[in-house]
DNA sequence: CTGAAAGCGCTTACAG
DNA sequence: CTGAAAGCGCTTACAG
C-alpha cells in the first residue's frame, strides 16, 4: 500500500534547527549526538536516536564542511576509455578509500571537456585527487600545478613519467623483460610485435622494455622483431589481432613467437592462426598483458602479465595518505609495481 | 625547473573574503563578477578575472550551496558487478547529466557496506539519485522510501518490477521473445536454454520471455526447452558456456539451437562447440545477448540483442528532469525500452 | 555601479 | 550535562 513514491506523513525537517526543534533540544547538544561526543546523558542520546529515526534527518554535508576541515573526500580523475582493467582499479580504490573514511568523487574526463574537473574537484576542498589511466601531459603537468598551488596532494596511477608528479605505475619495461626472457628461455628468437607501433607512452615504454631485454641477451630489436601493424586500420581490440595474424601467415616466413599488445589482440590472433591452421604453441607462441579473465576462455589458455593491481592501489592509497596533513613535499614520489608473468599454454618450446 | 610539486610563491588565498581583500572589492561585487550577473564595470570584470588567474581562486561549493538552493548534483549508485555494459550506461550517463550541468556522485554499492550511501547522497543535498542495475528489492523498496520521504526524485534503471518505483528497463520479455521469433522462422523447435536457470529477476523475466513467445507458436516452454545448468557450478563467463556446450554434446540429441544468457556464455559454448566438431550455424545455431563487441569476434559473428544503451541512459535523464523542482508524483513512472535484434552469422536454417 | 548586513546549516569554544 | 553565541564562505535583498 505505502509505496517509495507516496509522501509520508511525517514532518519535514531540512536543517539542524528544524530538528532540534522537533526534539526540544538545543542544536548544539544534537549536534553533539550526531557526531557521538561524549558527555551525555543517555536518555537524551536516545531521544534524538528516535528523533532521527522518526524523522529521517541527515545533516547537510555542506555546512558540515564549511568550517575549513578536512572534508574526506578524495577525487578520482578516470581517463575516458574505460577498460575491463581501468575499472577494476577504479573500484578497488574506492573500496580501499572507503575503509579509510573517505569519500570518492569519480569524474571521467573527455580531452573536449576541457579539464573543468581540477576546478570542481577544487571547489569541493577535496582531500587529494587522484589520476587513474593516461592523459595529454602537457595539461597534466599544470593541473598538478594547480592543485599543488592550492596544496591539495596528487597521485598518478599508471601515467609515468610526468615532471613532478607522484606516480605509482606499473613497471612495464619490466613486465615486458619477463616474456622476453620467458620466451627466451624456450629457445624462441624471432618475435612478432602485434599492436607495439604506436605512441602513447604506456606502448613506447612496453616497446623499449622489449628491446632493452633482447639487447641485454645479444639480440638486436631490429633484426630479430616484425611488426606488420601499419598494414591494418589501428584497432586495440580482437579484430586488430585476428588481422594482423592473418597478414603474417599470408606474408609467409613466421616468427616463432608472437607478443602481444593487450589479451584481447592475443586471443584474436590466436583465433585467425588457429583458422589458419597454425597450431599454438606447437608452431607459435602467444602472449597477452593485463591477465583479465577472458586469457581463461580459450583453448590452450594464454599466457599474460598481471597488473597486480591491489598491490597498485594499496601502493596509491598509503602515497596519498602520507601526504594529507603533511607538509608538501619538494621531492615527488614515485613508486613501481612489480608485474607478474602468469605463464600458461600459449607458449611453449619454439619449433626449429 | 618549475615543477608542479614545487609550492608557488603566489598568495594562497582560500575564501572569497581573502579573495575580495587581494583584489581590493567588496566580497559583494567578487560574487557577481564570479556568477557573471549583469550590470558590472568593465574594468571590475577584468581586474577580478585577472586576479583569478593570478591566484588560482576556486569559490568553495560547501557554501555555495548552503544557501538550500538545488545543488546540481546527482547521485548514481551502481551495482558492484560492473560489466561491459553497466560502464557503458554509467559513462553515458555521466556524459549526459554533465551536458545538463549536473555533476554526479557515483557510489558502487556492494551489500556489505549497509547502504550509507543514500544516507551520504541525502547529506550532499542531491537534486535526484539513479540506480543502475540490479539490487535487494526490500533494501531498495526501503532506501527508495528514503529518498522518497527527503523529497528527492529517483530513478531506477535496469532493475524492473521494484514496487512504486520510477523505472527504466529493458523489455526483457521483448528481446527474448524476438530472439525466439526469429529462430522459429529458421525452423528451430528445440532449444537448448544456457544459464537461464538463475533467480535473479532480470533472467527470470528473461525465461518469462521466451516462455510466452513459445506458448505463442503453439509450443510448450517444457516439452521443447532444455537446461543442462544444474550440470556445472553457475558461472556468468566463457567457461560456463563451454562446459555447458560439452555436456550437451556428451549427452547427445542436440537441440538445433542455443539460446545463452549473454555474449560471453554464448562465445564459450560457440568454442566448445568447434572444438567437438560441431558446426555453428551449420548444425546448431546460437545466440547471446547485450550485443558486445566480442560478438565480431568469433567466426561465425555472434546473433545478439542490444541493448540501446544510448536511448536507455536519455529516457532515464527525460525522467529525472520531469521530476526535479516539480511536485512529487504519485504515480511511478515507467518506461521500457525496446531491445534490438542484432542477426548475425551464428544462427541459421535448422537442420533436419 | 558597488558595498554593508543578514542568513544559509552546521560546529565549537565558552558559559552556566 | 546542556545551551547561547560566534563563525565557517558564500549569496542576496537592501542601501547608497
Amino acid at each position: 500500500m505505502s509505496s517509495p513514491q507516496q509522501k509520508a506523513s511525517r514532518p519535514h525537517i531540512r536543517s539542524s534547527t528544524d530538528f532540534a526543534r522537533y526534539v526540544g533540544l538545543a542544536r548544539t547538544t544534537v549536534s553533539r549526538v550526531l557526531n557521538g561526543q561524549p558527555g551525555l546523558k543517555k536518555k537524551t542520546i536516545e531521544r534524538v536516536k528516535r528523533a532521527i529515526e522518526e524523522t529521517g534527518f541527515v545533516p547537510n554535508a555542506y555546512a558540515l564542511h564549511l568550517k575549513g576541515k578536512r572534508t574526506s573526500t578524495v577525487g578520482v580523475c578516470m581517463q575516458n576509455l574505460m577498460t575491463q582493467t581501468l575499472v577494476h582499479k577504479l573500484a578497488s580504490l574506492q573500496q580501499r578509500l572507503r575503509e579509510k573514511n573517505f569519500t570518492t568523487f569519480i569524474e571521467v574526463v573527455d580531452p573536449e571537456s576541457s579539464w573543468d574537473v581540477i576546478r570542481h574537484f577544487l571547489s569541493l576542498r577535496v582531500d587529494a585527487v587522484v589520476f587513474i589511466g593516461y592523459f595529454d601531459e602537457e595539461q597534466m603537468t599544470q593541473h598538478l600545478r594547480s592543485l599543488a598551488t592550492s596544496g591539495t596532494p596528487s597521485t598518478v596511477i599508471d601515467h609515468f613519467g610526468i615532471k613532478g608528479a607522484n606516480t605509482v605505475s606499473l613497471d612495464r619495461v619490466r613486465g615486458m623483460a619477463g616474456i622476453v626472457e620467458h620466451l627466451y628461455a624456450l629457445g624462441h628468437r624471432t618475435f612478432g610485435l602485434l599492436a607495439y607501433s604506436d605512441t602513447v607512452r604506456s606502448t613506447l615504454d612496453r616497446a623499449q622494455g622489449i628491446r632493452e631485454s633482447l639487447a641485454l641477451r645479444g639480440l638486436h630489436f631490429d633484426t630479430c622483431t616484425v611488426s606488420l601493424d601499419h598494414l591494418h586500420v589501428r584497432g586495440n581490440d580482437f579484430e586488430y589481432g585476428r588481422a594482423l595474424a592473418k597478414s603474417f601467415v599470408e606474408r609467409g616466413n613466421l616468427p616463432t613467437a608472437f607478443i602481444a599488445l593487450n589479451d584481447e589482440i592475443a586471443i584474436g590472433a590466436m583465433h585467425a592462426l588457429k583458422e589458419l591452421g597454425v597450431r599454438v604453441p606447437d608452431e607459435v607462441s602467444v602472449t597477452g598483458f593485463n591477465n583479465q579473465d577472458i586469457c581463461l576462455m580459450t583453448a590452450p589458455n594464454l599466457t599474460s602479465v598481471d597488473q597486480r593491481i591491489d598491490v597498485t592501489v594499496d601502493a596509491a592509497v598509503e602515497m596519498l595518505l602520507s601526504q594529507i596533513d603533511k607538509s608538501p613535499r619538494t621531492k615527488p614520489l614515485v613508486r613501481m609495481i612489480d608485474p607478474e608473468l602468469i605463464i600458461r599454454a600459449s607458449t611453449g618450446p619454439a619449433r626449429h
